[in-house]
RNA sequence: GGCCCGGUGGUGUAGUUGGCCUAACACACAGCCCUGUCAAGGCUGAGAUCGGGGGUUCGAAUCCCCUCCGGGUCGCCA
């Protein structure tokens, strides 16, 4: 006899007078005494079936003692069901599985939490019965979900020609970036193996191969603190093409978001098209490079404005290279002392100085407006008129306003505007606002080690127009690296590459590697470059994160993974990490050396 | 490594200005009743020394110290 002959999810109206057998999980029992009803749920959804004791071959003694979770195998007639007791909220409500015989499978411990709903669940017991977890429907959707993004990205990319192919996963380390997970060498003692952080260099020797559109679901690896949206091993959509420039590759990323949100999310609004927004536009609108433009709320920089102001704070950072730059919040200038001064240390706790606050009114006057402000006191009303109009303001909005060294004042701003965005309620949940951040500096000053950092990654080309200030002002030569961000969420990050070995060694110089360096880490993709590679760029978008923006109710990356790592990287399903065998340390050449 | 939030029957929560807590409620669990429910319903019952250790006190779930676990965040993430 067949396990199943239809799953209990399928069961339609079309099926009534058919006998089918159902092999499921009891979803939940109604049990009146006499009459039972039994909600039966497989992969495909729950139908409901009646254990009526009428029926010769059912003994309700028998059905009586299932429980929860219990795996049941049922055979009977599909009935369509009597007046007044169909339930629209099933897709299999106008119909119920009259039993004609059962058969438990599989019986099942209580639960050690609510399988049949989407109660809150302490997380670390969730994940140490994570197979119990993922029956639950929350987990079951993420994870079809993400089953067909996946698929629709393989179908579009095979429809444009691209190849997939897979990479190793026992690579080279190269140390810089981010730490690397090594795997010891049996064969070679004493060596390693790294994990890699993506497969950056590996697609790169794919194009030398001249393979031309090459994409791959990437797992990467990163030993770094975990966050909401970072596990230590996540997924990318690696792709690389050759014979491209800045606008192919962008135009194929905004084309493969477009066409999954409009085949399978097209309940969110989209941007469409996606805004191209340069890097300094970003940093001077937004304070970010990885702004949210579902809302506007932007930074405005009253620098101009202020510079003959008679006020100290205004006047000295002015003079030392400073900017001053400011926010409206709508309809905050009713804001309690108690408020401004939460505002006021949520900007320091971000590194401000401190926050200075205008108060809008309305002023039955001509101007218009009337101020409340320490700043009354050294500044003329024309003055505060000036800065009400550099920022918008109106009567009732509250200026925000913070003086300093431009990164940290972009930083405390562009934070306090996601602050008021979520207080302020400005967002709607149903908007998925993408945009490409693009013209990122090549080099980013270290000041701590005194040093250029690529601000993308060392193979990132320069502008053809910039490259000629990489010897005499690196700060100032302007990359082909681009990222993809919605709702204040990388999304995705690429470039244009090097594809010459001069350039590429020369970059690689500013970036503080001697010549040897440069052979022992990346000779396999200088030399590469010395066989006619071709000009070549890609991206990287990371698949957990967009998943998560698409679900309706995942709070983390960790609700779009099947099996995800707790913040302290464990896991507790199988216990790991966790110690091995001194047999093993032994064929590896290693010994624990204690703290 | 820093800062913040949380840990109370199997699960989720309440209780946390020390005493009325002999720890409450819902779900689950056990028993009984019930033939049209769908978060079924009714009655009865069992189940927690309040994450762990130490301390203060006549008295601690509640206050203090240490520690473990989970989460958020800063650092970190080319």
């Amino acid at each position: 006899m067949e396990f199943r002959t239809l799953y209990c999810g399928d069961v339609r109206v079309e099926h009534v007078g058919q006998e089918i057998t159902l092999a499921g999980w009891l979803h939940r029992r109604r049990d009146h005494g006499g009459l039972v009803f039994i909600d039966l749920r497989d992969s495909r959804g729950i139908v409901q079936v009646v254990i009526n004791p009428t029926e010769p071959d059912l003994d309700l003694d028998t059905v009586q003692e299932f429980r929860n979770e219990w795996l049941i195998q049922v055979t009977g007639t599909v009935s369509e069901r009597p007046e007044g007791t169909v339930n629209m909220n099933l897709p299999t409500g106008q119909t119920e599985v009259l039993a004609s015989s059962v058969n438990v499978i599989n019986p099942s411990n209580t639960p050690p939490f609510n399988v049949n709903d989407s109660s809150n669940v302490d997380e670390s017991l969730r994940m140490k019965y994570r197979y119990l977890d993922l029956r639950r429907p929350n987990l079951q959707e993420n994870l079809w979900l993400r089953h067909r993004v996946v698929k629709h990205i393989r179908d579009f990319l095979d429809d444009k020609g691209f190849i997939e192919i897979e990479t190793p996963i026992l690579i080279k380390s190269t140390p810089e970036g981010a730490r690397d997970y090594l795997v010891p060498s049996r064969v070679h003692r004493g060596q390693f193996y790294a994990l890699p952080q993506s497969p950056q260099q590996l697609k790169q020797l794919l194009m030398v191969s001249g393979f031309d559109k090459y994409f791959q679901i990437a797992r990467c690896f990163r030993d770094e603190d975990l966050r909401a949206d970072r596990q230590p091993e996540f997924t990318q959509l690696d792709l690389e093409m050759s014979f491209v420039t800045e606008r192919d590759v962008l135009n194929l990323t905004e084309d493969l978001y477009l066409d999954i949100m409009a085949k399978l999310a097209p309940e969110f609004s989209v941007t469409n098209p996606m805004p191209r927004i340069k890097y300094q536009d970003a940093m001077d609108r937004y304070g970010t490079d990885k702004p949210d433009i579902r809302f506007a709320l932007e930074l405005k920089n009253l620098s101009a404005e202020v510079q003959d102001f008679d006020f100290t704070v205004f006047k000295d950072t002015l003079a030392a290279g400073g900017c001053v730059k400011a926010i409206s919040a709508p309809g905050c200038s009713s804001y309690s002392r108690k408020q401004m001064a939460g505002l006021t240390e949520f900007a320091v706790s971000r590194g401000a100085s401190g926050l200075i606050t205008i108060a809008v009114d309305e002023d039955g006057e001509q101007s218009g407006n009337s101020y409340r402000s320490v700043l009354s006191k050294y500044l003329s009303d024309a003055e505060m008129h000036l800065i009400a109009k550099a920022t918008d303001a109106s009567p009732g909005d509250l200026i925000l306003i913070v003086a300093g060294k431009p990164k940290i004042v972009n930083a405390v701003l562009g934070d306090l505007r996601l602050e008021l965005r979520d207080r302020l309620n400005l967002v709607d949940q149903d908007t998925l606002a993408f945009c490409f951040i693009t013209d990122f500096p090549l080099f980013d000053w270290n000041e701590e080690k005194q040093r250029w950092d690529s601000s993308h990654h060392p193979f990132t080309s320069p502008t053809e127009e910039d490259e000629q200030y990489l010897d005499t002002d690196p700060g100032r030569v302007i990359s082909k690296a681009y990222d993809l961000v919605c709702n204040g969420s990388e999304l995705a990050s690429g470039s244009i590459r090097i594809h010459r070995r001069a350039l590429q060694e020369k970059v690689l110089a500013i970036l503080g590697y001697t010549s040897s360096e440069m052979l022992e880490r990346f000779n396999q993709l200088l030399e590469a470059f010395d066989y006619g590679a071709p000009p070549h760029g890609g991206i990287a978008p990371g698949i957990d994160r967009f998943i998560a923006l698409l679900s309706r109710n995942a709070t983390s990356i960790r609700d779009v993974i099947a099996f995800p790592k707790t913040q302290a990287a464990t896991d507790p399903l199988f216990g790991s990490p966790d110690e091995v065998s001194t047999e093993q340390l032994r064929d590896l050449g290693l010994r624990i050396v204690p703290e």
